[in-house]
DNA sequence: CGGTCGGCTGTTAGCGCTATCAATAGCAGA
DNA sequence: TCTGCTATTGATAGCGCTAACAGCCGACCG
């Protein structure tokens, strides 16, 4: 019944499968989709057909018709630290269920590179958009608003979302590690982490933890910043570097897990006494962590929740439209772990 | 002269852009794909009136008509290593400058997810693929060799690919690696890897392995195999395992870097000395390694230049349709490292 | 001064699919 | 037997954009 494919250099179309099962485009269209009212016996003739064609639908030609498409927009500043890959494993875990798909675009942290990647994804009409933090170039917070479609902020809750956010307060994480450090009775108290003044997150936390040594009446002793490279070889040299040039720092507040990770096993190298004579903290939650000589200090950032809520969001959009509570906001837990002094 | 939108409802389409600056849609699309002649003063008047109205292209229309899509598509197994993230910059660093955007799709080395993955991507009509790995389902290998388009199948190239290849032989990255442990003179050698049945590529490198060792008249003296969970704790416990069980073995040989450094960890932990009592050694070349207490002995996979090269043949495939060459070998360099011992 | 060319703009006809409605057949009930 | 219904299938008209070609106009040539 089946006639060889006619042309092998022809992309295959409706009308090929169509000619090949003796029935309509429509009925065949109907039939790939799982729509509608078809018989069994022509739904098996159909199948069989694009079965022996090897036929894939073209889903460009579809979305347009149809003007649904089936793709959420998910914009990150970077896949090489390990952060955003488990919030992709919590958005996929909910939109695997619901015939979405997430399409990856990455940003390094640039905000003029952030606006391009929104664009491109924009013009494809996705069902919906995921997007790392809550800051913006103006051009790209005005595209998401009038994109018709429900946009998500994610990881951050301190500011203004466009749509909707999800996330934790970095203010609050930082203020929050401050306050432990303090009342477990360190001091002198020194920052390490990345020179991207486009981390948002980072610098709030930053600022959170400021606040908070303020309270208390004390500054930071000494700070430094890196950029590039191997995060764990950083954390070493930055902390060599530091303890070098301020030897009575009794703690070391990192921005992230990676370079902590790094202070610590430069730590334990020199043999210092931890957490006695000197404390450490990230700030994560990396699994990498378990596997250390000792349990950094460090506080989850919800990762995988915040995609999952985020998904679920988009997800649950079709069904109700109504905004109500924009801001969902996660609580992150102090793991003080073994680089922190017990009160 | 620009009036405000309409209906903020509707999706802004063309057809407004052109009434909004009063010339045709044609003329519209022409400037913003900057194709063809359209006067100063008239491109002028048209970039205005889109700004003005916030205008995104439909790609989806776009595209159907043009018959063109600039999209990619990447299927990887995972994102949570550290090795596709880097395949990955490979591959945006050259395709950043061509027009073309990675479109990803994550397989979790499921099969018939990868089956799954490829035909949603397929059904976009993207100008090429980019694969993770040489196996496929029959019907996967089907659809991708009539797809009429570039595939590259990356990071191996012991079989057959159907269209391109770009990688390594892990079965002889394996060999070497056995023969530099035998020529040092360690003689009691362990494995430990993932559980996976589907990381075709750690299991080539293993017989890889086996073949040199049994060459040389030896045969694991161990195994131990883990699946989930910290990769780098998971090492530090299948190694206190395994040297708890086998005590006189004296080479370690982890299917990647991150349970080699739970490992390594675990060994100097124990003060055991290494590499004299005990060698270590894992595959991919880490970046995380350099920032360990001692350097752990690997081969790097060539993970930057396998995505660089596969994106320039996809990218390079406008031209020319040679099939010239259709595998591309790349050559993993031996790091010894501070792990094994110097003959 | 007619002809021609190149720069610029518009018109027409789809791309491959789906929404919508029309058509047909089969069949129960009046 | 005829009506009215349901189940199934087909015909038609776009979705928003671009390729291809047609048209217009002023400049320039012989």
């Amino acid at each position: 019944m089946t006639k060889p494919v006619p042309d092998p250099r022809h992309t295959l179309t409706l009308r090929d499968v169509s000619e090949a099962s003796g029935v309509s485009e429509m009925t065949v269209s109907r039939v790939l989709r799982n729509r509608g009212d078809v018989s069994a016996p022509t739904r098996e003739k159909v199948l069989e057909a694009a079965r022996a064609l090897g036929y894939v639908p073209n889903k460009i030609a579809g979305a347009l018709a149809s003007q649904r498409v089936n793709l959420v927009g998910v914009v990150i500043p970077s896949l090489s630290n390990m952060v955003f890959p488990e919030v992709m494993t919590g958005i996929s875990s909910v939109l695997d269920g619901t015939g979405l798909q997430p399409v990856v675009g990455v940003t390094n942290y640039l905000p003029d590179r952030e606006e391009t990647v929104i664009y491109e994804m924009l013009s494809w009409r996705p069902s919906g958009m995921i997007i790392a933090g809550l800051e913006h170039t103006d051009a790209a917070r005005a595209m998401l608003g009038r994109a018709g479609i429900p946009i998500v902020e994610i990881m951050d809750i301190d500011g203004t979302p466009i749509d909707h956010a999800v996330g934790i307060s970095h203010r609050r994480a930082g203020r929050q590690m401050a306050e432990a450090i303090v009342a477990a009775g360190y001091r002198r108290i020194a920052f390490m982490g990345t020179q991207m003044p486009n981390d948002h997150r980072a610098r709030k936390r930053l600022e959170g933890f400021e606040a908070a040594l303020a309270k208390a009446g004390l500054t930071l002793a000494d700070r430094e910043y890196y950029s590039g490279g191997s995060a764990l070889l950083k954390g070493r040299e930055m902390t060599a570097a530091v303890l070098a040039r301020s030897p009575d720092v009794d703690f070391l507040y990192y921005s992230n897990d990676m370079i902590g990770a790094g202070g610590l096993l430069w730590c334990l190298d020199q043999g210092l006494d931890v957490p006695g004579r000197i404390g450490l903290a990230g700030f994560n939650g990396v699994e990498l962590l378990e596997g250390l000589p000792r349990r950094l200090a460090t506080m989850d950032a919800c990762r995988l929740e915040i995609g999952r809520k985020a998904a679920e969001i988009i997800a649950g959009h079709r069904k109700s439209d109504a905004k109500a509570g924009n801001s969902i906001e996660l609580f992150p837990t102090l793991q003080p772990g073994d680089t922190i002094r017990k009160v």
